[in-house]
DNA sequence: GGAGGGTATCAACACCCTGTCGAGCGATTC
DNA sequence: GAATCGCTCGACAGGGTGTTGATACCCTCC
């Protein structure tokens, strides 16, 4: 959850205090966070510049720089409620897996699912931007880093109560996970030539997060 | 295989015909390649200029466009040869798992490892590149299309002998594997924050690989 | 009810990067 | 010795970014 919080800079108050609708306020924000998310339905983040961003809400490529640092910020505010609406999600799920655990996983993989598919905008424009955004990066990180470390520990749990088999190191076998399903589901929001069948992702998800986390247990591994 | 080919425009003959060395050949298309090579060690690809790749081969800028149609070029032609790298190695190797089943996937995987971490800025450029350039994306998803081809088959073909139970479709799962690959690859390559351990990166991809491909034949999966 | 201060806006500027055009230069060929 | 071809670069046009300085707006406080 957290993360490094907003990205926006000026704006105070939002003035407006009546019913009656001023022309301008912090809507711009608004206006610039959904010309963007609009705009990368069209087209990649490079192909976008500033000016366009500016223009699409009805602003001036200066003012632009008022209300955000840079193409930056937007994406990162647009992230923060992605990531926000996954931790909601998640939040609202029973914290651990029960008698059927195949459901409790599948239910955790939904959200994620669900949620990336759903602003498949955003979630394009995460590989995109990851490789040359340091903030992104790092922002990036810290929620997949929550995410591995909740898997690490569900796991271990399910390993010590004999759910589990062991195996793999339980944080690594975590950290991959995350990283398939962020690379699967990149690939089916992008439209790739070889990608996974868009309404089978989730069975595909969890076949292979199933098989992983509950072995046969007798599977041969070297530490 | 094969690939798209390669990507240079000008350049009919090397000229050099004795032993006595010209300034100028056709290895300022190489000077180029090792510049770019040399300084994705250090930078993003976005911070590096054609200008910089230029000036890195002694050449100005307008030269090198007799060489390259662009950055986009020049990493393909990185690409391509490390492409090529894979598929001699992959070559190379028994066709099908004997007996040991797990020992022939790991050295298979071991290629990818290997080669990956061999070229670590040519993988590292891979994500950034990928998302801008569509060139790239094409060919790098005809790579991918090879690999997952013949991983399903190895797969489909265990199953029919009965040395691994039936599971996920066959094909979705080899391109989620393959998938995986990819972005564990790019963490360890990036040295991104959660990254697993560089010295076991073919533990964990042999450990996930294998409870996928050889999972227990009783795991609950509908279709 | 006019002075003052934060809020918000944009024209214009300096800079960097890309891709292209046309002129030039050295060697080879006839 | 002139036509040709491979190769090279100075200089340009175009488009993007980020900043600066002038300005207009609104609210508030005396």
């Amino acid at each position: 959850m957290s993360g490094t919080g907003g990205a926006v800079r000026g704006r105070r108050a939002p003035v407006g205090r009546g019913d009656e609708r001023r022309p301008s306020g912090d809507d711009r924000q608004r206006a610039i966070l959904e010309t963007a998310e609009r705009l990368l339905e069209e087209r990649p983040l490079a192909a976008i510049s500033i000016d366009d961003l500016a223009r699409g809400a009805g602003i001036s490529r200066p003012t632009f720089y008022f209300y955000f640092g840079g193409k930056e910020d937007v994406l990162l505010t647009l992230l923060d409620r992605m990531a926000a609406e996954v931790g909601e999600r998640l939040a609202a799920l029973p914290p651990e897996p029960g008698d059927d655990a195949p459901a409790w996983w599948r239910q955790v993989l939904g959200v994620f699912v669900d949620v990336f598919l759903g602003h498949r905008a955003v979630s394009r424009v995460l590989a995109e931007a990851r490789a040359t955004n340091p903030r992104l990066r790092a922002e990036w990180a810290d929620l997949l880093e929550g995410w591995v470390g909740s898997t690490a520990a569900v796991l271990e749990r399910e390993r010590r109560r004999g759910a589990a088999a062991p195996g793999l190191d339980a944080r690594e076998a975590a950290l991959a996970l995350n990283l398939l399903n962020e690379r699967v589901l990149a690939a089916v929001v992008s439209g790739e030539s070889p990608a996974p069948a868009e309404h089978g992702v989730l069975d595909l998800l969890a076949g292979v997060w199933l098989a992983v986390l509950y072995p046969a247990p007798d599977r041969t591994l070297r530490a």
